[in-house]
RNA sequence: GCAGACGUAGCUCAGUUGGUUAGAGCGUCGGAUUGUGGCUCCGAAGGUCGGUGGUUCGAAUCCACUCGUCUGUACCA
């Protein structure tokens, strides 16, 4: 048998969406929660282009496990090579070099745009994917950071998470440094331990002490069976490290009164060190600093396992993590990780302008944001109404412009409408069109009703409602009754099809009960 | 990247020890009904059985490789 000729298969690269109309208006809706919030806190917008020359996005990887993997590069014209921006936060700190002259410093700033990763998609994960950052660039103290906490805090409250079911987690790169440093890898061979400790602790809040303990130590094997290997590190440094992770609060573990001093058992066997005690000090100001602003341990809270990305953060980094449990389209639980996170970031800058610019910064997830409030059912799905259908009678050039009118005079008083634009010959099909579609109203005017001066409005809601309570009715009887639908005079149009508009809102008011 | 599970129509899935032309429900489209959505009835379209190669007289079914999806893990700027 002859195979048929290929057909070009339809297919969308992994990690890549379409987006519909409702979650195209979901994340409209959410953008402007969070614009409402940066502009409160006195931030101003600024746009990047999704391109970016390579050398300027910037590799600042220690970490070389992966060296050319997880960005979409290509070369222009004259052979250099371009990315897409993999982050907001490399391209705005190429705009503030590029204009370092023009821009008042502090310069804070706010903007959302997409950005791309070329890496294995997940649940909630694209490989392109929309942040919406916040930065101050040129404030060195603390009371940045401690700011950038809050407002991440707010924004959470704005998107319509109730307090208590997210957290906004803050550490101190400098603590971690110094726990570097008290175990004894503070040198420039055990880069690799470095970054295994860093990886184990920032595993605590997944795998808990016991996961960790086996992370720190020989390794761990997970459920499939794969086996990730240790740091290899003595029990009483990860001892002490536990114990740093299982604090619930830093004055747990420090004694800020004169000269640091620590606490805890474990802990004591350390002496506090240069990065310890700037980290610390640090951690305390912002904590005191967020407190006295208001925001209470159950919205902003001291974690020595936030270590975030490896790569350029140099202060106090934060994460925003959601609390409750995200179910996936098969009712199972899905570990879902932080929706969003930042920290301090004194060296970007610096690259391209030789001077110090020291720089805080957080970006929200929005994509990923979306998907957790979408599986839980808390995303606000904007209650848009379909337009009303002008359904076509008769074909002939002076109809259809009375039809056009009709749609004219509609929108004119606000009220969104369309004339049928497919076959208007098959009549039942404009109304199963205006049905499917959810059209609220069909509007109808054949010759008799245009002599008489006349107009049928069909209440489509009602129509239904009428449908589904009468399911043994023939079809012709069920036609001819002409449910939920009235006669009215053609001036009365605009008027009529208000007054059937508020009635269905009133409705849907009710059926939501609010 | 590593490990496991799974790939049959747009969707959800049947498909016997390898045996004619691969099926069902839902959905889609057309008709019954040239001016009325739902119900009902009739009809139609829709398949590289994920792909390639192999074993066989014969493969959706067995084998190898490969691609994709999901879950875990690694990485995550």
């Amino acid at each position: 048998m002859a195979k048929k000729p290929n057909k070009l298969r339809a297919r969308l690269p992994r990690g890549f969406v379409d987006r519909s109309a409702a979650d195209i208006r979901a994340t409209d809706e959410m953008l402007s929660k969070i614009r409402q919030v940066y502009e409160s806190y006195g931030f101003d917008p600024v746009e990047t282009p999704a391109f970016e020359y390579t050398d300027c996005l910037g590799k600042f990887l220690p970490d070389t496990d992966r060296p050319n993997a997880g960005v979409f590069s290509v070369q222009d014209d004259d052979e250099q090579w371009m990315s897409l921006r993999y982050d907001l936060t490399a391209p705005l700190a190429r705009h503030v070099s590029e204009n370092i002259n023009e821009i008042q410093l502090p310069y804070r700033t706010y903007r959302n745009g997409w950005v791309f990763r070329n890496e294995k998609p997940g649940p909630g994960r694209f490989r392109q994917f929309m942040q919406f950052d916040a930065d101050t660039v040129g404030a060195p103290g603390v009371q940045a950071d401690a700011e950038m906490c809050m407002m991440m805090a707010d924004a959470m409250e704005a998107l319509g998470i109730p307090r208590g079911q997210y957290v906004i987690r803050v550490n101190n790169r400098k603590v971690l440094d110094g726990v570097l440093e008290a175990v004894g890898l503070g040198g420039e061979d055990d880069a690799e331990r470095r970054l295994t400790v860093l990886r184990a602790m920032d595993k605590f809040d997944k795998f808990g002490t016991e996961g960790v303990r086996l992370l720190l130590g020989e390794g761990r094997k997970d459920e499939s069976g794969d086996y990730t290997d240790g740091a290899k590190l003595s029990a009483p440094a990860i001892d002490a490290i536990v114990e740093i992770l299982e604090a619930s609060a830093i004055d747990d573990l420090i004694d800020y009164t004169n000269d640091l001093t620590f606490k805890t058992a474990a802990l004591s066997k350390f002496a506090i060190n240069e990065s310890f005690e700037a980290g610390f000090r640090e951690l305390k100001l912002i904590s005191v600093l967020v407190t006295s602003a208001g925001y209470q341990s159950d919205r902003i809270s001291v974690d020595p396992s936030v270590v975030r990305g490896l790569e350029y953060y140099t202060g106090p980094v934060y994460e925003a993590e959601l609390l409750f449990d995200v179910i996936n389209e098969k009712g199972e639980v899905v570990q879902f990780g932080s929706v969003g996170g930042g920290g301090r970031y004194d060296g970007l800058v610096k690259r391209f302008t030789g001077r110090d610019v020291p720089a805080t910064g957080f970006s929200i997830g929005v994509s990923r944001l979306m998907t957790a409030l979408k599986n839980l059912g808390k995303l606000q799905t904007a209650d848009v109404v379909a337009p009303v259908l002008v359904t076509v009678m008769d074909g002939d050039t002076e109809a259809l412009g009375r039809y056009q009118k009709m749609v004219q005079d509609l929108r004119q008083a606000g009220i969104r409408a369309e004339m049928y634009q497919g076959n208007w010959k098959k009549f039942g099909n404009q109304l199963k069109y205006a049905d499917r579609r959810g059209c609220p109203i069909a509007i109808i005017q054949g010759s008799d009703e245009r002599e008489a001066g006349e107009i049928q409005i069909k209440d489509l809601i009602e129509g239904a409602r009428l449908a589904s309570e009468s399911t043994d009715v023939d079809n012709v009887t069920w036609r001819e009754s002409r449910p939920a639908q009235v006669t009215a005079n053609e001036a009365d149009l605009i008027e009529t099809v208000r007054g059937i508009l508020a009635a269905q809102a009133e409705d849907r008011r009710q059926a939501n009960g609010d």
